[in-house]
DNA sequence: TGCTATTTGGTATAATTTATAACGATTATC
DNA sequence: GATAATCGTTATAAATTATACCAAATAGCA
């Protein structure tokens, strides 16, 4: 459904006051239709995902975290004890593709890997005391900058109603 | 917010049958918590986007389209008389990698580039009809078994629903 | 009319993201 | 104890997204 990242949706070409007559050539910019394509959830659902994860880094800007180290750092937050593997699989990130981000994670001392006793090929992942202030921050950013403004955009009611939805898609679909 | 395409969701390792004893060794594995990242938006909304678009290549298979190329399709069809730029703009296609697109979809004969008269610099974009027949399937592989399955998930007023606040969200977002 | 600035489609290329194959070390299986 | 599987890793490819620049054509204006 193409859609990617910088420009904007809108048929934002010239859209100069247009003179009365209708007819094909010059000024004759009316915008592109695009109805029939926003009915398809596909093209929606990556055009909101867009916006979302867009907002979601300039509000945690700050902070310098993009949404797949926010959602690491969560992750361990709430799951210690756990290795690479099942983090990285949790998440969809493949494992070759796990280790730069980790070594970026552990070179600004948010997380450390340390060698497990049990299995010693594994490396549990431990979130630093560093880690967890800076989650605390992203999490409030993100809490008053970015689901704030969601909720007031649709409803509280209805931004609950769009997280089920969209948890039951990602989970049944 | 990591999310890639293969892997699942779940906490997919073992899973084994675990004894009572809850000690920390081997057949430990509880399943990882994700409950508190899917109460963000940006991370529920990626899953769903992901799971959406595999679905949705899957189910144009046959036709060999991906999600950016039906979109480009179906404007083509709604919007005739559009060159390139406008075409890509609204689509948030970047008019370098519109290129290659075209030309992949020129060659497979579903859309042609027809230099303009009123503006020789532009090339005005027009589905062919081999186009509109392929288009035309894709709708009704996409509507049988895409959105109807949506509509049979979350029932079809939540669909609607869905739909409404996606593009809310993508518009004034 | 001429001159400059802008727009259009395009090339080349970089940066980023996602995916595959294989390896040493360790553990599980039998 | 031999074989298979798993863990983290490296190397690399493929795909996606982005930037800089170009010639041709047009627009805007002195």
């Amino acid at each position: 459904m193409a859609v990617s990242r910088t420009a904007g949706a809108g048929a934002g070409a010239a859209r100069a006051k247009r003179p009365a007559q209708p007819s094909r050539s010059k000024a004759a910019d009316a915008p592109i239709l695009v109805d029939q394509l926003s009915q398809y959830l596909g093209y929606s659902l990556k055009r909101a995902q867009l916006r979302i994860f867009d907002n979601f880094i300039r509000c945690v800007a700050p902070l310098d975290l993009t949404p797949a180290q926010f959602s690491v750092l969560l992750l361990l937050e709430g799951n210690p004890g756990r290795n690479q593997t099942e983090i990285s699989r949790t998440l969809g990130i493949l494992k070759p593709n796990f280790v730069a981000m980790l070594d970026e994670l552990e070179s600004r001392d948010l997380c450390i890997r340390v060698r497990s006793n049990n299995d010693r090929r594994s490396h549990i992942l431990v979130l630093t005391e560093e880690g967890a202030v800076v989650l605390a921050r992203a999490k409030k950013l993100i809490g008053a900058k970015h689901e704030a403004r969601l909720g007031a955009l649709l409803g509280e009611n209805n931004r609950v109603l769009l997280l089920g939805m969209l948890e039951k898609i990602a989970r049944e679909f």
